[in-house]
DNA sequence: GTGCGGCCTCACGCTACGTGAGGGTCAAGG
DNA sequence: CCTTGACCCTCACGTAGCGTGAGGCCGCAC
């Protein structure tokens, strides 16, 4: 006997994530119809039935028409890779577009409403002191004429508070995992902790400015002699400086 | 008397890009009532409502609803920046989920080998070769295993005949602008030179791999070292490589 | 035997319009 | 002056992809 491979629609639907109004609507339509019924009526679906779904949401989540799925999915490939050029097309444009948008928007903001993001409450809030301000201006002195501090400072003007709690969580995951590979012996030019330098490059390329690995390499460098930087990451400045240079080394 | 200032349906639909119907919906709901109306019962816009069109269509560009528009365009900007800030979460979520489809479609259309994008004739029609296969083999073996191999052989798996028409152009056009630098005495460390470098680079970015100044450097020695590359390039790789050098040291 | 949660089948609601049907209106040409 | 064709009007139903009850059967625990 095979593994239980009977699901009512309440538990497809957990599985999937979809609504049982949705496996119904498939049903319907017969994009996805029931294997079975139980005597009384419930609609059964098969691990096969649970497969075509997952195939099925896929090509939803790309934006395809319920009516094509179906197409696509009835012919064994057949001349759909048109489908998914097309697709793909039309995806690359759309990023493009929201591109300009958010360029435009930037701009926008920025001219708006320049320097204050966050009331001095809520930054207090978010990083538990009101140290940020603070910051802000020893930073301006120092990299005001750079092009990776405008940029952050274009950036930065537009997030929202809930932005500022993820970019802060994002940075204690790191800050943590660097001190659990300093923890487990990880070597700071080994793989693990060269991972970790690159999640410290992209959350910064992410979140504040363009980092590049030169860009990268410089801001390790102030991680050992600058005394501000020193301050945040406290006694695994020295590690991480050296897992940044090995990680820009590699690349 | 000011400029025109009286449109009907059609020229507005005309003007803004929308169908006639759309402004009757619009119209309708009270989203962008006409103006007035002519003694026939044409509806009549004025150049006012154009502007509220247009920032109506922005706001439907973001993917509002109809009803929120509305209300953000009554509310003459209480809590304006804030649904600024709402809309630049939007379309940063929107940039990363169209990302992860994009990505997901690489794949999908990778793993269906559909590694036969061109065919003959269309290679030499766009290329002006056909060996364009055993050029890839080459690279294969030096490159097989490298990430920005693997990124361009996703990503490139994607593209239409257009798209590489489209590369082959651009290519082209920074290739002769390398030459017309030569021509008028630029040096190729100088302004000119270093932005055609980033051309260069950005090019490389947005259709093969990720391309850092480390990566692009790296290239530009092939450029000097390798023959394949110098023939394509020409007399000009030591050029470009100085550019390539230059540009990546400002950054 | 009686809850309670899960399932069933209608069937209407929703968004943002598309798409005619049936009928006036405006400017140019015959 | 009258016709023609492009444009405009107001209903009003259709579309996709479900959401959201209503009214009722099923099954298992207490």
């Amino acid at each position: 006997m095979p593994p239980v491979d009977e699901y009512t629609v309440g538990t497809v639907a957990r599985m999937s994530g979809v609504s049982a109004r949705t496996l119904h609507h498939y049903d319907e339509i017969g994009l996805l119809p029931a294997s079975g019924r139980s005597e009384s009526g419930y609609r059964l679906y098969t691990d096969a039935d649970l497969e075509r779904l997952r195939r099925i949401l896929f090509y939803r989540e790309l934006e395809f028409g319920l009516e094509e799925i179906a197409r696509i999915l009835e012919d064994p490939e057949a001349g759909d890779d048109d489908h998914l050029r097309r697709q793909h097309r039309m995806l690359r444009e759309r990023q493009a577009r929201t591109a300009g948008l958010l360029h435009a928007l930037e701009q926008e903001m920025e001219a708006r409403q320049m320097g204050i993001k966050l009331t001095p409450e809520e930054q207090f809030e978010i990083f538990g002191t009101d140290k940020l301000e603070e910051h802000q201006q020893e930073a301006e002195q120092r990299w005001g004429d750079t092009d990776a501090w405008k940029e952050s400072q274009r950036r930065t003007a537009a997030y929202t508070k809930d932005d500022w709690v993820q970019i802060k969580a994002e940075a204690d995951t790191n800050i943590e995992a660097f001190a659990a590979a300093i923890e487990a012996g990880e070597p700071a030019d080994g793989p693990v902790a060269r991972a970790l330098a690159e999640d410290h490059r992209q959350h910064i390329s992410r979140w504040f400015y363009e980092c590049g690995y030169d860009m990268h390499r410089n801001l390790a460098a102030l991680y050992v002699s600058d005394p501000r930087f020193t301050k945040t990451w406290g006694g695994i400045a020295q590690y991480v400086h050296h897992a940044i240079l090995a990680n820009a080394a590699g690349r």
